[in-house]
DNA sequence: GAAGATTGAATTTTCAATCTTC
DNA sequence: GAAGATTGAAAATTCAATCTTC
């Protein structure tokens, strides 16, 4: 007997499609406002929202690349131009000179906190205001499972 | 007073960088599968789906922009290549000649074919499995609500 | 003059190759 | 030889300008 390949039922698809529109539109009109209100690109934004969370307010390149979700080579490039803007430097690490640290400037620290109010009241209005406590718990438990499934390499 | 702009509580901020992480994994695993298994960018695979979907086989140049997702001048490109590829082709609105359609080739649909199959397993295996009906449903409702309030232009 | 679509130029991202250090 | 990072070349995407038709 042939298998079938397992198929998502209709109220899956219907959740798989969702989040996709969701996704694009949330990315797109929180760039769009930051880019108005702060002419910050959201990747820039994100990549000093990682680096600053870290106690050591630094990141390797190949740790910061997993953590924006870019490539390498594409975060060597992010870096390049946030450090061209005076927002990181690079600093050598002292234990393995192979690798690099990504350090935010004093003007990149700034740069986040006058712009983070304004991106979380975007988040809490166009994302949070559509759920309940209960709802969001569910909707963080669900995704972080299935990202979770997804970390090991194919 | 200063009136303080909306802050996401935790429970929010963590559903919202959720959403981030699994939506990103989620695509590159079924756009990295799609590849291997069929040769066929995620992208064209969606722009096959959505003409596949409309009753005539057929969609304006306009319209196919927004179901995928991708700007007009976007949108254009990748017809070009996707017609340069024999998988669609390009026809004049006959009311309206400003207009063009896009229509899928024999080719096109009957390459949406084969792949589907296996690209539906890989939403069912790295999305579905992870969620029960009634879990699939609030999330199905909850980001629908968000795409629609996002719907009306800025 | 506006809508639908395309084009040129510029930006962003990736792949493969490379370089340095382990 | 492998890991961390960068570079050149290529691919994909966008913005502004353009062209055609309404």
């Amino acid at each position: 007997m042939g298998r079938m390949s397992p198929r998502p039922a209709p109220e899956h698809l219907r959740a798989w499609r969702a989040l996709l529109v969701a996704h694009r539109r949330l990315v797109d009109r929180l760039a769009q406002e930051l880019e108005e209100a702060r002419q910050l690109p959201l990747t820039w934004y994100d990549v000093l929202v990682h680096l600053a969370e870290e106690p050591q307010r630094r990141l390797r390149m190949s740790d910061l690349a997993g953590r924006v979700l870019l490539s390498q080579s594409g975060l060597t490039r992010l870096v390049d131009r946030m450090a061209d803007a005076g927002l990181v430097t690079r600093e050598r690490c002292p234990t393995d000179r192979r690798g690099t640290f990504v350090v935010p400037t004093p003007r990149g620290l700034s740069t986040l906190e006058a712009a983070a109010p304004g991106h979380l009241a975007g988040v809490a209005t166009h994302f949070a205001e559509h759920l309940d406590e209960r709802e969001a718990a569910l909707l963080g438990d669900v995704l972080e499972r299935i990202a979770g499934a997804l970390d090991a390499p194919a």
